[in-house]
DNA sequence: CGGTATCCCGTGTGATACTG
DNA sequence: CAGTATCACACGGGATACCG
């Protein structure tokens, strides 16, 4: 027998709403989630992040090629912040020319996997999203 | 006997990655995941689902009081966007005084999931976040 | 190589005022 | 109530130039 056991999941989402909420109502820098969230949002440090679970470790150009688009200054200011919050460890070599090694942390790996999670919806949502913008178009016109 | 299956768990996040960044070298527009993630990055999406997430269906002030901070304009943006992107409906009551509701599609329930655990990453680390803040700051300190 | 410093522009976003 | 319109402005982020 198959149970579908929508009011017990509804009841835990509920519950995780709730618990978020209280959270999010403490002020300003004192709210870890707001905080949080509102880093990991950022898209380069997104795909920074999944960049770095590519190698172990890659130097900075490294990245600055597998994270297309992005600028040598967006790369630094990210790569730090994301060292900044633990999530990414910088070892410099004192050599000539010098070398830097960015590696996730075990924080950043843990991360990370929430990341490829949120990609996998992405891709396996695509064609609804997409379908969802072309009736957004369509009604648009007819008013 | 406890299998650390931490190999394995490696092979499928490689695998992915890989997945993701082929995705990723299309270009512009026509990169889903870019495209999406960069949505859902964006901080006052994470919390209007969040908000919406909480009542089955909510009008428009309603939210307003929820999403703390929020500006009418941005809260009016933000709907627009989710409902381009069919994650929320908006249903209009050609009353006086009118009345909007919104509510979470599902497609927009099935991201909330994703929300959720997000959110729920962000609250257990919160510690070891801060504690690597504190750590940088000192470092700076030191230099 | 792996940055930092500076400039500068576009747009994201808040504040305010107005409307159906 | 549920918006739209407009303005003003800070800030993200690109381009460029320079440094250890």
């Amino acid at each position: 027998m198959i149970v579908t056991n929508t009011e017990n999941q509804e009841l835990t989402i509920e519950n995780k709403i709730d618990k978020v909420f209280d959270m999010e109502h403490c002020e300003g820098i004192l709210c870890p989630i707001k905080d949080i969230l509102a880093h990991l949002g950022d898209k380069w440090s997104i795909f920074t992040i999944l960049a770095l679970g590519q190698n172990k470790v890659a130097r900075f150009n490294e990245l600055k090629k597998q994270v297309n688009g992005i600028s040598q200054r967006m790369l630094t200011v990210t790569l730090r912040s994301l060292e900044e919050n633990g999530l990414v460890s910088r070892q410099i070599y004192p050599e000539i020319p010098p070398r830097v090694e960015y590696a996730l942390t075990s924080l950043g790996h843990s991360l990370l996997g929430q990341m490829l999670q949120l990609a996998e919806w992405a891709t396996s949502h695509r064609d609804e999203i997409e379908e969802a913008r072309q009736n957004f178009k369509e009604k648009k016109l007819v008013f």
